[in-house]
DNA sequence: GCAAATTGTTTGAACTTCAAATTATTTCTT
DNA sequence: AAGAAATAATTTGAAGTTCAAACAATTTGC
């Protein structure tokens, strides 16, 4: 149990929810305060799946982790506060394609900029070498969760 | 725009999520199926707060940033599922001490040793001095979210 | 000893999420 | 081409989470 495993373990139980809080307080705080960090996420999700032509229903849903059903009652609220707007794809009409409007690209460029923010306020604590270092530990975090998605135990 | 940007960027966006989805996944298939993330992480911090004779109700909400009556909830469910009891402070009987039983403490025990499972995974793809460098970089994630708890823009 | 403060609980409302049932549309089989 | 099966999204109903505000019990300070 080396320092550098218990400084680990303490980074994935505190640190993580302190990003999640950051995020939070930051939208309570920024022009959009009606969003919730779920929200947001979904229209950020809407955003990046306009470029791959990804933008149905199904596959946001599925991006995002949550049943069909949900993620139609969260379209619903963000369509009702003028974020995005359905369309059916005139190919197959059981399909519901989903945009951001001028308003949900906005509040997107916002919250990319906050991350923008974050990440540069971090890269500028380490230098250069210790940044490429740090990106490939990242990326073996990355892998780990990404090929082991099932283990025993829970958090 | 460079490379370890966009990079430290995914990682904070979807790492993140793949962590708690891992953790919710773990605990499904494991030995205390009956228990969500959140009281998992309950029965963690008022196991941690043994130790400090810091396992009031408000000592443990705080911990957890929720407020005093959800924790109240929260502690209820996990009294009736039988991982935790009350007793009331003899000094001060306004205050509400909270304990972990036998099962909770073994689910805590569980809970660890999935957190060791993960972390030496992720120190197993690093070399030594990777490692050193590595958790130097967390450490910068770490202190920047602990004094920058305000900012503007949303995830 | 009484007023104010503190600690925890209850209550009511809002929200989130899911599974299952439902609707609309397309694809497959013959 | 008709009908059955499959697919995509929505609706519905239930369960769970969270909070703020009101409340109850107890302690502290004057």
């Amino acid at each position: 149990m080396s320092k550098e495993y218990s400084e680990m373990n303490h980074f994935l139980v505190n640190v993580f929810n302190e990003i999640l809080r950051t995020e939070e307080a930051s939208l309570k705080t920024g022009a959009y305060k009606n969003l919730s960090v779920r929200e947001m996420h979904v229209i950020e999700a809407v955003c990046f799946a306009q470029k791959n032509h990804s933008n149905t229903a199904s596959e946001i849903a599925n991006s995002q982790n949550v049943t069909a059903g949900t993620l139609t009652t969260t379209i619903g609220t963000l369509e009702r506060k003028g974020f995005v707007f359905r369309r059916h794809d005139q190919r197959d009409r059981r399909v519901v394609r989903i945009f951001p409007t001028e308003k949900g690209k906005n509040a997107n460029e916002i919250h990319q900029q906050f991350h923008h923010e974050m990440v540069s306020s971090i890269m500028s604590a380490l230098s250069e070498e210790e940044t490429l270092v740090f990106v490939k530990g990242l990326g073996a975090v990355q892998r780990f969760f990404e090929t082991k998605p099932k283990m025993n135990g829970g958090t």
